[in-house]
DNA sequence: TTGATGTATACTGAATATGGTATACACTGA
DNA sequence: TCAGTGTATACCATATTCAGTATACATCAA
């Protein structure tokens, strides 16, 4: 891991001891990372294509601007089906196939 | 909604008052719904394909057996994270797109 | 500077998810 | 039938996630 997204996890509230710490975590763990954080990128992004304020996306998702902001930065304590929902509310797409059977969690309007 | 799957979700433990209310569901409640199906039943297929029961995956995933057999139907009180972790031990795997930017959830021994 | 708008941080009580355990059920081979 | 193995259901105590609120910070236009 690079020191640029070690500070930004950290900033969204993440810890770690040292980078070894990161190194150390499991396969698991650094997928479900990895994928929060993308998504959580992607949620701000389409949001902001949409020209929606935090505060209108709350509406949409039945929460309030501040869950929304933490959301942004895929924070500890939000769960990735909020995080999915975010980011289908705000047009992300979910594609299921069966052969070979895979899911695509497909951004509209990609960079 | 077919009555085969509404039966399937049903016994997870999900509640529908009737078919209406499903349909009333939100666009992301759907997707949502349809993920976590679709990752749940890859959980169990990778799992038996890699001929470990439900007690060996739960030792991987640090839980108890009867959690994986509730991750294995996703019920409702199973977070996607955790099917996800489950997903990602038993050899899922997630792929991150950039150009168009998109997240796959790809299922290795897809069958 | 002031007000308006958008975003971030902190805190709380309530709701939900989790691990752990006990136990029931299903199937198979001896 | 019985024992062994694998899976499902039920319950509880704890931990985590949640909405709601207050408030701070940032930017911009008048």
């Amino acid at each position: 891991m690079d020191a640029k997204k070690r500070k930004a996890l950290e900033a969204a509230g993440w810890k770690f001891g040292d980078a070894a710490d990161f190194l150390g975590m499991s396969d698991e763990e650094k997928q479900l990372l990895d994928a929060r954080v993308e998504m959580a990128i992607a949620v701000r992004r389409l949001r902001e294509a949409m020209n929606l304020s935090q505060t209108d996306l709350a509406l949409r998702l039945k929460t309030s601007q501040p869950r929304v902001a933490k959301i942004e930065r895929a924070a500890p304590d939000v769960s990735f089906d909020q995080l999915f929902r975010a980011y289908t509310a705000v047009g992300g797409r979910v594609v299921v196939e069966s052969k070979p059977r895979r899911m695509k969690f497909e951004l509209q309007g990609a960079s």
